[in-house]
DNA sequence: ATATATATGCTCAATGTGAGTATATTGATA
DNA sequence: TATCAATATACTCACATTGAGCATATATAT
């Protein structure tokens, strides 16, 4: 009983993107996140992880970090109600430990079979690129009806869905899936099918905590990159943003600040896919990532 | 062997101001941070440690935060490579969920008998309040010497302690720390002490984990207010985080950004502590808290 | 009264950001 | 072949933010 004995596990969030299609690695039909055990014959967590996506997805992983780590009975960063979703009374808890990972593509699936599914089909509210997204009122609509009277409800929904007068904050993904679950508007707090495709368990909350954490790493830390291929048009970086944060950016102002953070550099070579004028192409400059990241201070600090 | 069974412990990072003193709760004679084992009688990793911590400290915590769950043979984010100090070769595994919480005082020991210690005992070289802190100089030589001719070893220590041209990033506290573990500097790695004091085990390394963390998430969510008293003076805030970030800051810069944030509201007093002028007095505003937390995109969005 | 110490307010140059416009270079088409 | 449509790249400009320092206000100590 208090032993502290678990039982562990590994979730991943794996993300690749085509096109402009952000898309995630689902196992069970597009209805679950691949997880496996973690056992001792691995050499680490993270050690574990990769060789175990290698093998299924047939690329390497580039980028893999850790998300969160769940028990039992407690899903969600800042739940203190249980949500009787544990399962049998051993007293064994299971302890999930969910990691993100990047891959630069989707091809050759390996053994298990894995399929990639677009990370909208289950948060379609999270893609404003094209304005405001399908589903859209009606989800509001129920929200504020849940609100009610209640003036802290009525600000967490205005807070997190950008409505009276806030802005939209794209990195705001976990907020708006809990205030979902919270107001049972998805299938998997008994809120009927309409609101985005369910994912067995919480898996649909470890996909929002990893789109979370991609959406604001994109900000300080070159990450895009690694789902880029090795040479690229400045627009192809700018879509493939764009299908991340699920806006749409400014062209000009966009080239400006990749420009000055000398992330890039060019090829020498262009395209010419398009009607238009051929781009240039780049390349990643990967000497600069150590050296430049994590620029923004924000603090008034005294120099000299 | 494939079972995936493991031994679930939680640490935590226990994090209080004193004056201008940062400190970290801890057992063992100041040289461990509080731990316990996961047992299924908690109701979640979040509630099991907040309840245990409240018993410990006699005080509530306000700000608790997951930080990264190690396994054994697995201690530091980026680590391929085995450290041998996993102990038996029993086929369990031990998994810590470390934690960060932030408490207002640090008065009124409970049954444990913790002890509050400065941050800075364990990582001197992270305080540039005063300047260079102490034993900085043999410090640099030492990684320099060990950096040799590496230019990947230059880079790396340039851009992690602030040298040839680099400037200073508070952030980088866990790079620090791996770096002089990797260079051998610390008592962990077979160094000689010198370099602060030590912690069993990786627990000088969570400690890192959770200062970086904490000197990150200062920029762009208000946590300084879990540390605070009720009422305060502009001078204490900043003195407050210029003790966690180990950094002075530029005074009148300082207000101005917390007075644009409306984070804060006078209490109508002022006290006469000091010599001079008496200070206006203020409290925290925490309505306005979840409405502008992460204002900061950094993207160039098009709006309208 | 005067010096000293602290609090609070103001200015100004430099830099960064949001938004839009202008020019360049291609393929498609009349 | 002249023109259009489409895309790429470059430039401008107002405005906000930031870094740095100076000025003024109000207390205590002598």
């Amino acid at each position: 009983m208090t032993t502290g004995l678990a039982q562990a596990e590994l979730i991943a969030v794996l993300a690749a993107v085509t096109g402009d299609a952000p898309r995630v690695m689902t196992v069970a039909a597009g209805e679950a996140l691949p997880s496996g055990p973690f056992t001792s014959s691995h050499r680490s967590l993270q050690a574990g992880l990769r060789d175990w996506i290698e093998s299924q997805t047939g690329h390497p992983v580039g980028f893999l970090e850790q998300l969160y780590t769940f028990a039992d009975r407690d899903r969600g960063p800042d739940r203190g109600s249980d949500r009787g979703d544990a399962g049998a009374e051993a007293d064994l808890r299971r302890i999930s430990i969910s990691y993100l990972g990047l891959v630069r593509e989707q091809a050759a699936p390996g053994a298990g079979r894995p399929e990639w599914h677009g990370w909208y089909e289950y948060l379609p509210w999270e893609d404003h690129r094209a304005g405001l997204p399908p589903g859209w009122q009606p989800m509001v609509t129920a929200l504020n009806l849940w609100a009610g009277e209640d003036a802290g409800r009525q600000q967490r929904v205005a807070y997190a869905f950008g409505l009276q007068g806030q802005a939209w904050n794209e990195d705001l993904v976990l907020s708006r899936y809990e205030l979902l679950y919270e107001a049972g508007l998805v299938e998997e707090s008994g809120g009927l099918s309409g609101a985005g495709r369910a994912m067995q368990g919480d898996h649909r909350r470890i996909l929002a905590t990893g789109i979370a954490r991609l959406r604001a790493k994109i900000k300080y830390r070159p990450v895009a990159f690694e789902l880029m291929p090795e040479s690229f048009t400045f627009l192809q970086l700018q879509r493939l943003v764009e299908a991340l944060i699920g806006l749409r950016l400014h062209k000009s102002n966009f080239r400006r600040q990749i420009d000055q953070q000398e992330l890039i550099e060019e090829t020498g070579e262009t395209t010419a896919e398009s009607r238009g004028r051929p781009a240039m192409l780049f390349r990643y400059r990967p000497a600069v990532l150590e050296a430049r990241a994590l620029a923004g201070t924000r603090l008034p600090v005294t120099r000299g």
